[in-house]
RNA sequence: GGCCCCUUCGUCUAGUGGUCUAGGACAUCGCCCUUUCACGGCGGCAACAUGGGUUCGAACCCCAUAGGGGUCACCA
């Protein structure tokens, strides 16, 4: 078995036009940034196409001058950049996960940038349920995100669109039984008999031997024969990939730099089941190959799997793809992997229970049902459903393990697909933290058009039954009237919510106890100031922000008082709290009549 | 346990041998603004995991140690 030969190649000098290479064949540690995979053409040293896939991305030739290379530029690249194609591949598993919305940013950014395909792919091959149900939610995050595909399942998940479908490994199985043929064929695998209980019992010895397990391949069937006998025997045959078992497999990671594993270290994979249905890895290097992918970007708990898949692609004769392992996406406040299944631990963080609260609360508004599986804030759907903007959630994952420069946070999408870049990308894994992202949240609603903003928080009004389904023009300036007022308090669309005390009708208004305490019966001569105010307003003609605050200041000077000996006790009887809008703002939206009511029902408590 | 990986403020990160008494952002604390809330402004606290090397000089290169993590399916 002939291995893949990777050299690792120094830049000391990046200027375009002469740069000096020092060459070392691998696996030697240096810099990432200066790393490139140099798939050496002639059997010596002596020159190589050279894939430099940086920012200052170039394609060249190296040619030997006894210990340094130099690389000559070439317009014409190796890998045409328009060919560039990225894949994401979830299983329908009925939710989107935020982490791979990560690793489908990344590779959407990859080939956006490059002006190639980002396609999607449906991992079915062990699928039980309805496909096409469980693939809802992911499709529609996607979508709502914003992320496109070019290639893939149709947005209704029934069907495929693309020149390379379907794109569901369900529906590509004879494609995937013709590899295994072919490997069975060329000896790159074998039959083989062994009971999973017999294989259990081996492996853990081996494992309290300390010792990484070996197949001994004792129920291989060599022959036809051989496999008639076992099957005799009542067993059932797998196939299983002849690894080699000598040698490393190496291989240049764009994130990782060089990598290494030793050959004997794999295990016999199984690629085909005893029921005859072929496995994810398999799968998996044939439709990226049947795909035309260019680049296998993917989180590291696939890097261990690589070597496998080096495996069969080199054994079916397929050309390597270009592999990055991103690193996963740890849980709020710890290094461990984020997951959908520990979240009673994670709602004892205080930002992220504080935004599941939110979400609950937003939810209950708007008669929404919801179980802590699939409304948490792991999950992409929750942050649709309180309101965040796909911008800003965008954003902030971009941030996650990637960053430009030591200064600037904010990215449109224009820019993040012009100066994404993987070599940027960086190893450890990045934990996810609430509180940023709510910041970077806070950042893009505070600078959205207030049309948007009203739009946005429409449905909510909706939904909790605040304006009517076809609102009309009145309700709608309303709205925008009381969502300009809020400015940025608004953090989530949802969080128009809480303004709803605009919305209720003078008789129905609800006052807070505690403000009322507070603020009114705490405080008689503030009430008398407020009573006496209510005479000033009801002969204000016109209701505005100027009037108000003229008529207020004439009064409060009249009066030979201060702003805050009115203002808590007039905020109290007009909105029944005492936080809320500047109070102007929030007069000049109620009206008059509101006005006048509101305090007459005030000083009735 | 085997194999592999990772390690700079609480968190995301900048950093590629001298520009580092380590920069930015979020969080936090204080002050200012103020009409409550929110925003905003200013400032503070806060990190190179440890130990050895190499070097005139190390966050950066090398080696160990420690800690953390990933992965070891007839899952994907």
């Amino acid at each position: 078995m002939s291995l893949l030969s990777v050299y690792f190649i120094r830049v000391s000098v990046p200027e375009p036009a002469q740069t000096r290479f020092d060459l070392e064949q691998g696996p030697e540690r240096c810099s990432r940034r200066f790393l490139f995979n140099a798939s050496v053409v002639s059997s010596g040293l002596e020159s190589g196409v050279v894939n430099h896939p940086s920012r200052h991305s170039t394609y060249g030739t190296i040619y030997s001058d006894s210990r340094c290379f130099r690389l000559c530029l070439h317009t014409l690249a190796t890998i045409d950049p328009m060919t560039v194609r990225t894949r994401f591949a979830p299983s329908p598993t009925g939710y989107l996960h935020i982490g791979g919305v990560r690793t489908a940013l990344f590779n959407w950014l990859l080939a956006k940038q490059a002006g190639g395909q980002f396609l999607l792919r449906i991992d079915d091959t062990d699928a039980q349920r309805n496909v096409a149900e469980a693939l809802q939610p992911i499709l529609n995050g996607f979508q709502w995100l914003g992320i496109d595909w070019d290639e893939g399942p149709t947005l209704d998940g029934l069907s495929s669109k693309g020149p390379y479908g379907p794109y569901f490994q369900s529906q590509r199985l004879e494609l995937y039984q013709a590899a295994a043929d072919k490997l069975l064929e060329t000896g790159h695998a074998y039959r083989d008999f062994a009971r999973p209980e017999e294989l259990a019992a081996q492996r853990e010895e081996a494992e309290k031997a300390g010792k990484t397990f070996i197949y001994d391949r004792r129920w291989m069937a060599s022959t036809p024969e051989q496999a008639a006998e076992f099957e005799a025997e009542g067993r059932n045959g797998v196939v299983r990939l002849k690894m080699p078992r000598d040698g490393v497999c190496a291989f240049n990671d764009l994130v990782r730099g060089p990598v290494e594993f030793e050959w004997a270290a794999e295990q016999d994979h199984v690629i085909q089941r005893a029921d005859g249905t072929c496995l994810y890895h398999l799968a998996s290097v044939v439709d990226d190959y049947e795909m035309k992918i260019t680049h296998v970007v993917r989180a590291v708990e696939h890097l261990s799997n690589t070597p496998r898949q080096i495996f069969i692609a080199q054994s079916l004769g397929y050309a390597l793809p270009i592999y990055a392992h991103l690193p996963f996406v740890a849980e709020p406040g710890g290094s461990a992997k984020l997951s959908k299944r520990k979240l009673a631990a994670y709602l004892k963080n205080k930002d992220f229970a504080g935004l599941f609260e939110l979400g609950q609360n937003i939810a209950k508004r708007t008669g929404l049902s919801t179980s802590l599986e699939t409304f948490n804030p792991v999950i992409v759907d929750f942050y649709q459903t309180v309101g965040f903007l796909p911008d800003a959630i965008l954003n902030y994952l971009l941030l996650l393990g990637w960053s430009l420069d030591d200064s600037r946070e904010a990215f449109t999408r224009e820019e993040m697909i012009q100066l994404f870049s993987l070599d940027r990308v960086n190893k450890a894994p990045a934990s996810f933290d609430i509180a940023k992202l709510v910041s970077f949240q806070s950042r893009w609603m505070n600078s959205t058009e207030l049309d948007t903003k009203v739009a946005l928080c429409m449905p909510y009004l909706k939904a909790a039954k605040i304006v009517g389904e076809q609102p009309s023009e009145e309700e709608v300036a309303h709205v925008g009237k009381v969502v300009a007022a809020a400015g940025d308090r608004i953090k989530v669309a949802g969080d128009v919510l809480d303004y709803d005390d605009f919305f209720a009708s003078d008789e129905t208004l609800v006052f807070n106890p505690a403000d009322v305490d507070k603020r009114l019966k705490a405080d008689p001569t503030a009430v008398g100031y407020v009573k006496k105010y209510r005479e000033v307003l009801s002969s204000i003609e016109s209701f505005d922000v100027a009037t108000l605050e003229q008529s207020l200041n004439q009064f409060m000077e009249a009066e030979g008082i201060k702003f805050k000996q009115i203002i808590h006790a007039l905020r109290v009887a007009l909105t029944g709290k005492s936080v809320g809008f500047g109070m102007f703002d929030a007069m000049a939206i109620l009206g008059k009549q509101s006005c006048l009511a509101r305090i007459d029902r005030a000083m009735q408590l």
